[in-house]
DNA sequence: AAATCGGGGTA
DNA sequence: TACCCAGATTT
């Protein structure tokens, strides 16, 4: 790092601290300073917007309002919190790294940067983030908004996901850093990259770094950081076969790893499209272990977007004659589910499921 | 270094 | 539609 980079560096503080005292949102965990709530939260606004975590963080604190109390409860329960909010990993690390606090620190969350990064799910955001806001330690913080900030403000124009740029602008975080409320400023940077210094059309304006900043006196803050270059966006289709017996239905539990990891669903597997009547019916055979027949016509056709991939579930219905005990399996009546954890896509199917169901079971009635 | 992992907000 | 979001882990 240059002389000129360290003297935009130190200047940042000053200017960037008063704005945050005027400006900062009222979030939920700005209310508390307890460690285990602020981690929580830190967790969940791993790639979310602040928007979309608040409810999930309110329910999540209220089931699980201790380290302890996530420790001892089940993994179902925590998925189960978790459902719809995705990136699951992210609540089998939590769940983790809770009895990973209780058995190795005492049931006190840790409070420096190399402790907090033995914990599973806490990588070096992470660390930062709780060792600051929750401990006052002075840790930076690096996340997209950080990023996008310093990328601009010292006119990075290299990608700023390159290892080597990454570096750079981990050390440019730390230059920066005051020598107290650690805390607030990194909290402040990102409020800043999320509310003035956005990714497309920033309110320079406004800002309270526009002076110091080389990609607003350049006018480049449109080309400063470059737009990611991103995979392309695969389609697949999922076939889900909805077996029914006696009035119970069979849920599966998805294996941990992979997509939509430990969470439950009716069970799916890959097809290809005009195949999928046929996809179903073999995995309609293997879990009954018998000839089954399915359903003619699917009873959901729905699609769900992901990142990278657009995913066509089409979904068939079929009657078993007993109730085999599947590894990894319960029968269930469908409106009683509320204790496991599904995805977006799945609970959108078991929706569709029950819209037919219900149809059915009024086009019996009134005949 | 690259791939993988969700779902939603926003222009 | 395209891009991004208070990233971490595995390969």
């Amino acid at each position: 790092m240059n002389a000129a980079d360290q003297m935009i560096a130190r200047g940042i503080a000053r200017r960037l601290l008063p704005w945050f005292r005027r400006h900062r949102r009222d979030l939920p965990w700005r209310r508390t300073t307890d460690p285990y709530a602020i981690w929580i939260s830190e967790a969940m606004l791993q790639q979310t917007q602040v928007a979309t975590v608040i409810p999930y963080y309110e329910r999540f604190m209220g089931r699980f309002p201790t380290v302890q109390a996530l420790a001892a409860a089940g993994l179902d329960d925590v998925l189960r919190m978790w459902s719809g909010l995705g990136y699951y990993a992210r609540g089998r690390n939590l769940h983790a790294a809770a009895k990973a606090v209780v058995d190795n620190f005492g049931g006190e969350l840790p409070s420096d940067v190399a402790s907090l990064r033995t914990l599973p799910g806490v990588g070096a955001y992470t660390a930062g983030a709780v060792a600051s806001i929750a401990f006052g330690k002075r840790a930076a913080v690096v996340d997209g908004n950080v990023a996008r900030v310093i990328a601009r403000l010292f006119a990075i124009r290299e990608d700023v996901r390159e290892p080597g740029t990454r570096r750079r602008i981990w050390e440019l975080a730390e230059a920066m850093l005051p020598s107290r409320a650690c805390g607030d400023f990194n909290q402040a940077l990102m409020e800043l990259g999320a509310t003035v210094c956005t990714p497309s059309g920033p309110a320079c304006l406004v800002c309270p770094l526009r002076n110091g900043c080389r990609a607003n006196l350049l006018g480049a803050t449109d080309v400063i950081p470059p737009a990611a270059v991103r995979a392309a966006v695969r389609a697949e289709v999922h076939v889900v076969v909805a077996m029914e017996c006696g009035g119970l239905w069979l849920f599966v539990r998805r294996p941990e790893d992979g997509l939509w990891g430990g969470l439950w669903e009716l069970p799916s597997a890959l097809a290809e499209p005009g195949n999928e009547r046929t996809i179903a019916g073999q995995l309609a055979r293997r879990l009954s272990g018998a000839a089954v027949s399915i359903s003619p016509n699917a009873f959901v056709r729905l699609e769900q977007q992901l990142t990278h991939r657009r995913i066509t579930f089409v979904g068939f219905t079929c009657r078993s004659k007993s109730r085999r005990k599947i590894e990894n399996g319960q029968w269930r009546s469908l409106n009683k589910v509320d204790d496991l954890g599904f995805s977006r896509a799945m609970r959108r199917v078991l929706d569709g499921l029950r819209a037919a169901v219900e149809g059915k079971r009024a086009r019996v009635a009134s005949a």
